[in-house]
DNA sequence: CCGGATCCGGTCTGATACTG
DNA sequence: CAGTATCAGACCGGATCCGG
């Protein structure tokens, strides 16, 4: 079943802050997640609407995972049927910083790319 | 063969700097790359020396990704046989910025990760 | 109806062997 | 040494299914 919460990222075995960080965020989908929750989205739903679209199976996993990493806690804010709303902690306000040198740099080296929102 | 020299990243349907950024170096390796071309190393050799172990086949992949993307570029350091020295463009020292800020959030919140170097 | 779990085909990863 | 070929297994992503 849900054996496998954690599966492709089990390491340890780099000391390199890049490499650290990486293997926690480095994937297409986790810092768009995270991007989103620093702009307000706070329920499932709205994460899923997001224009790129992210699969909900990868969205409940990276959840998951983002939670279990201690970058976003998951609260109940209304039972039957229970629903969570998610939001950063302060380790993944601080990412905030590192989408903020991604935006930069998008911005200028990216052709394409339009002021967010 | 290598006919699909580029196929999942095909695209350009997003037009946020985070996605479209995300798009050509949201991966594990990709980063580390950079990171290792900001630190000096030029031959694919000592790009496949580092401590994360990158395969050759992905190691290669990247390279040519990179430099379609204008991040790098190649340029023979000598004749037969030929071998290449990769560089850093501009645009490829760019990401110095965002790499610093991955640095930055490493060192902060995950344990383990040593001052590099 | 919403949050997520499950299925499944196709793609990519990564370890190793191989070639020029 | 630089890069390619190969191949099994992991992962992605889309669709569907289910509990509340």
């Amino acid at each position: 079943m849900n054996a496998k919460t954690k599966k492709s990222q089990g390491f340890a075995r780099s000391r390199c802050p890049v490499a650290n960080t990486l293997d926690i965020v480095g994937d297409k989908w986790s810092l768009l997640v995270v991007r989103d929750l620093l702009h307000g989205k706070q329920t499932y739903k709205e994460l899923a609407e997001s224009p790129e679209g992210i699969p909900t199976s990868i969205l409940a996993d990276r959840l998951k995972r983002l939670e279990e990493g201690g970058i976003i806690t998951s609260a109940a804010y209304q039972e039957r049927p229970v629903r969570y709303a998610y939001t950063l902690t302060e380790k993944g306000k601080a990412l905030g910083e590192v989408l903020l040198a991604i935006v930069r740099w998008g911005k200028k080296y990216v052709p394409g790319t339009q002021t967010f929102k």
